[in-house]
DNA sequence: GCCAACGTTGGC
DNA sequence: GCCAACGTTGGC
């Protein structure tokens, strides 16, 4: 089982977003940067669990817990030029952009924010989100930093 | 293949 | 709203 954390703008949709959805669950369309879409289509497994972080937020941390419901299927989003995530070099016979269904699992108690998770910057050190000009909207988690960042809760 | 210009992300 | 970081684009 994998661990990831991956970052939402909260005003376009948080975590009560996710709950609110139809069988809590949402396909995370719009990801349009290599590395993100390598880690969806490769590697997130149905049944990973993510931390959900909302960015861009007046409270910027992990709000909650999700899981992988389902694995990565084209985004259409990419095909629809009514969308703004249209982008014309993704054919639907080979689609460049992936993107998988999320569910939600629950929110946190409290919110572990950015902040907080840089006063243990030992402990967390190579996590990707600390580190500066870090733009990834999604990234892998260890299971110790996992475990870490849950026990601060 | 280089790199300047440009656009986006995201913390502050 | 600002701006640093960084990915992408496109001319050469």
């Amino acid at each position: 089982m994998n661990y990831w954390l991956m970052k939402s703008e909260s005003d376009a949709f948080s975590i009560d977003d996710l709950k609110a959805m139809p069988n809590k669950t949402e396909h995370w369309d719009g990801i349009r940067n290599y590395q993100a879409r390598n880690m969806m289509r490769d590697d997130m497994k149905k049944g990973d669990l993510v931390f959900f972080y909302h960015s861009n937020a007046k409270t910027i941390g992990i709000v909650g817990i999700a899981k992988v419901a389902n694995e990565a299927y084209p985004d259409f989003t990419a095909f629809d030029p009514d969308t703004k995530y249209f982008d014309p070099k993704s054919d639907p016979d080979n689609p460049r952009w992936f993107m998988v269904d999320i569910k939600f699992v629950r929110k946190l108690k409290r919110t572990i924010t950015l902040n907080e998770l840089k006063q243990h910057s030992d402990a967390l050190a190579d996590m990707p989100l600390l580190r500066k000009g870090n733009r990834l909207s999604i990234m892998p988690v260890s299971e110790a930093h996992w475990s870490f960042i849950l026990d601060l809760e």
